[in-house]
DNA sequence: AGTGTATCCTGCAGGC
DNA sequence: TGCCTGCAGGATACAC
């Protein structure tokens, strides 16, 4: 899916022309990716100012008034489109939701694969679903001590501990792979075993590879794209995700592919050694 | 309790 | 060309 720099640089593009919107009415085409009935979803919505959109690890958070708070996750394949007015609707495919604006505009909820979800919620119990995601990486609140902390409690390997939301909030499988290749750590490491230098590289490299992604507004491999609609540029950057059997870029070693907990995990094997620590 | 597996769903690329 | 298989950026219910 969009992971979190996707996820910040559609926030950061609805968040510039949102708020202070009102939503007319929504269309729901695919009641599937919501969690309440869509009437009741629909009835809730429409007339709603839209004041705020905020992010929360992978999740777009818009705060609607009267105060509910409507949480979009985009899954794999989701997609949140702002057009403006008199911009044609149906050229859109997997329309999930159609947010029409009172500016004449529309919001597009789209997802082809629709493991996405829409959901409705009070402040109370966002809050309460928002403590159960782990720390933003890119918080400052986040030191390397803490970090490791949560790191050496877990005996999973580290790459699938990164996936795991609980653990810290926004990072996929691609962010994973890379941040895991320049800290020079194996993906299969048990999260446990990682030194707090090695903690401390990770750390690093995550937040390396979150803001250099954020800068080139995310990773397009196929389906992402930012809220106006266009492809992210980080996909060249990428130096082992979908890399298999090409040249690493920093010794050019043949990548590797393993499957990890039924996903792919891209490393390089001598810059990534599995059992030595990390050497300069 | 923590971890791994299967599953939801569609589209696309590659092999034959 | 066309059919088949495998694979995909995520989250979660479930079994162990």
């Amino acid at each position: 899916m969009p992971e979190l720099p996707e996820v910040e640089t559609i926030v950061r593009e609805l968040a510039r022309t949102l708020p202070g919107q009102r939503i007319l009415q929504a269309k729901v085409f695919r009641p599937d990716v919501l969690r309440e009935p869509p009437h009741i979803f629909c009835r809730a919505v429409a007339g709603a100012e839209i004041q705020s959109v905020n992010r929360r690890g992978k999740n777009i958070v818009l705060s609607l008034s009267p105060s509910r708070i409507l949480v979009v996750n985009l899954g794999m394949t989701g997609r949140l489109l702002h057009l403006p007015p008199s911009h044609q609707v149906a050229p859109y495919p997997h329309r999930a939701v159609d947010f029409l604006l009172h500016s004449g505009g529309a919001l597009l909820y789209t997802d082809s694969r629709r493991f996405g979800r829409a959901a409705l919620f009070s402040e109370e119990e966002w809050e309460r679903e928002s403590e159960r995601l782990g720390p933003e990486p890119l918080s400052p609140d986040l030191t390397v001590q803490a970090f490791h902390r949560r790191l050496t409690r877990s005996r999973a390997p580290v790459r699938s501990w990164l996936l795991d939301q609980t653990h810290l909030a926004g990072i996929g499988n691609i962010y994973a792979c890379e941040a895991l290749h320049r800290a020079g750590i194996h993906p299969l490491r048990k999260a446990s075993s990682l030194a707090l230098s090695q903690s401390g590289r990770l750390l690093r490299a995550l937040r390396d590879v979150l803001t250099e992604a954020l800068e080139a507004r995310g990773t397009s491999l196929r389906d992402y794209r930012t809220a106006t609609g266009e492809e992210g540029g980080f996909l060249t950057s990428l130096r082992v995700y979908g890399r298999e059997g090409r040249p690493c870029v920093r010794c050019t070693t043949s990548i590797a592919r393993i499957v990890l907990s039924n996903r792919s995990a891209f490393f390089c094997p001598r810059c990534q050694p599995e059992t030595s620590s990390w050497r300069p």
